[in-house]
DNA sequence: ATCCCGTGTGGGAACGATGTCACAGCCTCA
DNA sequence: TGAGGCTGTGACATCGTTCCCACACGGGAT
């Protein structure tokens, strides 16, 4: 790491306030802000001055002041797990677009799945009096203690707190059954599934798709086949490793989520096993490597942007109307048949 | 899209203030401040009973009426092009953790390469008072206009106001001169290079490196391969195609980044050419697919979580020193040497 | 006894914006 | 002419917090 010097302090003065619009415009700083805000009288050729006054300080209202008065303030909280995740990445950017053009601010952090920084972030925003709060739950905790605060928040990908608070999730057991039935189609009848845990909606609901489509096969559940991996590539390529290089492999693999996905294929590499001839792969979350990499790697499709902009929404929805009662949006998803998949290798 | 009604509101109850705090404990308002802050006079045993006071009443300190009165938040701005590239991802991935470590919250603003965007998200970024900015710029505007607020801003990735304001930046010159030397030294001499435009600091820096390697090599700079690319990977696509089923094509390619460096992939792909056999490819910045496609693509690796943490840090010194010189901090990148990259195919 | 100092505590004025309220003009209509 | 209705403006209290200042109390030195 190397470091250059450069020059140049730069002066600091006083931020113009609304009294010094005033001032300049030559009137009451009441006067102002009706001008400014547009509710209440203001003449016409006094609101001109009043805003080309404004203009030439630079003046811009101070959001502290103005939420401390009205008791409301126009920014949103958005927690999610992980934005090196692809997923959160796009579900961030979806709600940043939405927050924008709802005219609202985005506080954004990033809680690394930690229940710690999670609750630090939750206090944060409350001290911040954030108008509401989109989060990618890891408990109930952090909807518990924002509801305790009269916070709206509405829950993205997986949820917690159904009935009590808004949720916007994608049809997960239907993908995962869908995309499950897909292989059994196909033929396979040994399909290993790949899945983080099964206590969060998510897990549990593609987990429930898996089982439904093994069900509708005619196939009998082998619980040797379910792998519960862990949270990171490094995890989910070791298990994937141990269970390939075993003698009874199967000819499927069923990865609910990118990460796991990534793990897999890498095991799949390095054991020089040739997809989708020797082994098929599908996955749950369309993340863009899938595309890229020959051959293409199937996958159950989340618009993870819309995601994001849809959890907005509703909070926005929600903030108009809190006393409305609370709404589960189910966004669909969709099975992309890629090169992936084919009938499993004659016995 | 489907939708499911559930049930109940939630009662909504004024959010405790320090008053509430202070009839809580028998005390005043000053004493209650003094007590949570830890500044000025608190007997342990008053002390003692405000924190009680706090907790049962599950007292957050409201930062709007703190900010108002003591001018100076805890918040800081980041501003990037794309969250969607992973990119911009990680290196708000970074910001976000060194933010939390030092006890500010990010306002986080995806511009989507909009100058309207940018300007938008600075103006809330002074109504909202933060502490400072750190800024992917597209233009020296943003720079120029938080100084003029009096808001410390650091430049990351590339700089517009270079000498003004502090910037945390990559060995774009010296990763490109090695990426394109290691070309060069693999015995190409028609080495093509996309890129997306040379008026950015990040562009110019990354040609000239590629410049010096030709030159280093004796290689004649031929215009006709270089190619000035548009900002998505469908332009990027669309221009490999171009020029790769040319008569003359080049045999090799150095794209300037992840974006670009897709673009040529997937048309690579598509003409049925093979890496490195027909062509050799070197990316700017190492992409997750890189290293899960087969071949896996020899990339300049730029530590992306690492320069966002990094222009955090910088920012939080700035503030704690505002007059001190701007500094520029060069992080160094390396060349990962992968598969797609070899000698050029004998003529 | 008086003064002073150290230790605690409370009163009250900010910070910047909003919005209610009172009121000053002016016009219209009875 | 006076009542009443508009239009337009300014004074002022308020939001929740901080922090300067005044002051109370007790003890030790004069």
């Amino acid at each position: 790491m190397t470091v250059e010097r450069r020059s140049a302090p730069l002066g600091r003065s006083r931020r113009p306030t609304i009294k010094d619009v005033a001032e300049a415009a030559g009137v009451s700083r009441s006067t102002v802000s009706r001008a400014l805000t547009g509710r209440g009288y203001a003449a016409s050729d006094v609101r001109e001055r009043v805003l080309r006054a404004a203009a030439e300080l630079g003046y811009v209202p101070d959001v502290m002041a103005r939420t401390l008065k009205q008791q409301v303030s126009r920014s949103v909280g958005v927690l999610v797990s992980d934005l090196r995740n692809p997923f959160y990445a796009e579900l961030a950017a979806g709600a940043s677009r939405e927050a924008r053009e709802r005219g609202y601010t985005m506080v954004l952090a990033d809680t690394s799945l930690s229940a710690q920084a999670e609750a630090e972030a939750a206090e944060a925003l409350v001290a911040l009096r954030v108008a509401g709060v989109v989060v990618t739950p890891n408990s109930s905790a952090v909807s518990t203690y924002l509801a305790s605060h009269g916070i709206p928040v509405v829950e993205v990908d997986r949820q917690f707190a159904a009935g009590s608070t808004d949720g916007v999730v994608v049809g997960n057991r239907v993908g995962a059954r869908t995309a499950t039935a897909h292989l059994v189609g196909l033929g396979h009848r040994r399909i290993a599934l790949f899945i983080d845990e099964t206590d969060w909606t998510t897990g549990y609901e593609r987990y429930q798709g898996y089982l439904e489509a093994l069900n509708a096969g005619d196939i009998k559940v082998d619980p040797g086949l379910v792998v519960s991996s862990g949270w990171d590539v490094a995890d989910s390529r070791r298990r994937a490793l141990d269970m390939l290089r075993g003698p009874d492999r199967p000819t499927a693999v069923f990865a609910a989520n990118n990460v796991l996905a990534e793990g897999v294929w890498r095991a799949i590499g390095e054991l020089g096993l040739r997809v989708p001839g020797d082994i098929s792969l599908v996955a749950f979350d369309d993340a863009p490597w899938m595309s890229m990499v020959s051959p293409t790697v199937s996958a159950v499709s989340q618009d993870t942007f819309n995601l994001g902009a849809t959890a907005v929404r509703r909070l926005g929805e929600r903030i108009e109307r809190p006393e409305s009662d609370s709404v589960t949006t189910v966004l669909n998803v969709r099975l992309i048949e890629r090169e992936s998949t084919a009938q499993p290798p004659a016995v």
